[in-house]
DNA sequence: TCTTTAATGTTAACATTGTTTACATTAAAG
DNA sequence: CTTTAATGTAAACAATGTTAACATTAAAGA
């Protein structure tokens, strides 16, 4: 782990605002996002807790900030699924293995991370914050795209396609979340049901 | 609108429990989970903050009261959309027809009132209070019975048929919720090819 | 290099919140 | 009619988010 020289006196943070957003994830994803809390924050990172208010306009903003970062992770872990797979899908049944992968890692990411999914959709309607990078909608996007042009998916499902798939993906990681479904091996069940049912519900054609 | 008669006095309230739910759904819904406060619940029910206490644990408890509560409007619209369509379906379509109209009702309560289903599914993981009545998961797994009993779902597909088709219309309903797609247009089409895609999603055969 | 200025931190106070304790009032039971 | 349990109030507490006034340092300009 490789950290940036700080000055020499204290004083200073050399970079809280990122410092902030880290503990806040760690916080969320071990305790919950009810127990996410301005003072704690600042005492994690051995700061006062106006200091804040130097990065952040409230706590607010603050939790969008840690939202958009858990998003971003969602999105690494989908990347992450598909580099194990030929990068450029030559045949329809390559680009459907890599759509069913980005919804697997999508719905790991619920299980493994609850918490963070839970605060990952909130504030969505965020203030200006940019784009999520990677963006998970986008990850989707493009392996519909890919389907798309190996004919595998019409013109017209395209435009309605990724928003179908990812209801059905993001609402089952959603509900297993909230411990709805028992055990894991019967998540395991459903999970598989799920990403089996989706290219019959957006009407791929192999 | 009958109300109980109370005592002369106006030092018992009467039915405070109930009342601060109804207080609180209102409070949710006009202004989001986060502006739910246990102060501003006792001002509008006219009562100290200490009393809320004789009725509910912590803040926690009546927030998990709440939940229950807008879950059981969510069922109620279920319900209500049911009772528009033949009470016993005689016809694989016929039932399937019911299916569809528990799905878009779900997903219109999401987005008539997003602030409900916000809290609807948060602390559903509850401390002992009883069985949701009505249940929405009960409601859309008795329509896939029926499309059992009439051959149009096998026995297998009944198993996982239920927890498939609630992941799809709760992931609409809840992207849709946090704002994600734009104009009511577009949410009208997509909310009706999710529940096209759904039949195929389960296999249903007519 | 020296001075100035903007960025980034601290301390102390404030209003508000959830919660508890001790007590008051009323309804219900014996 | 008395007793008791249920249900309310008032006052205090610790903790929280937030702000204002001030301190320290890094960066920029002479």
């Amino acid at each position: 782990m490789l950290t940036l020289k700080k000055t020499s006196s204290d004083y200073h943070h050399g970079d809280l605002q990122s410092a902030l957003i880290s503990a806040g994830l760690r916080e969320v994803e071990k305790h919950g996002l009810n127990s996410l809390g301005l003072r704690q924050l600042a005492l994690d990172t051995g700061v006062s807790p106006a200091a804040v208010y130097k990065h952040f306009k409230d706590l607010d903003h603050l939790k969008a900030c840690i939202a958009k970062a858990s998003r971003e992770i969602l999105g690494s872990m989908m990347l992450k699924s598909l580099k194990q797979l030929p990068d450029v899908p030559k045949s329809k049944l390559d680009a459907l293995k890599r759509l069913r992968a980005t919804g697997s890692a999508y719905i790991d990411f619920g299980v493994q991370k609850k918490n963070l999914l839970e605060i990952a959709f909130i504030s969505f309607d965020a203030p200006d914050l940019g784009p999520d990078s990677p963006n998970s909608y986008q990850i989707f996007l493009d392996c519909l795209i890919d389907l798309n042009k190996l004919g595998a998916l019409s013109d017209s499902n395209l435009l309605i396609a990724p928003a179908v798939a990812w209801s059905a993906v993001h609402g089952f990681a959603s509900l297993a979340t909230h411990g709805i479904y028992g055990n894991k091996a019967e998540i395991e069940v459903l999970k598989d049901a799920v990403l089996s049912g989706i290219p019959r519900m957006i009407q791929i054609e192999l």
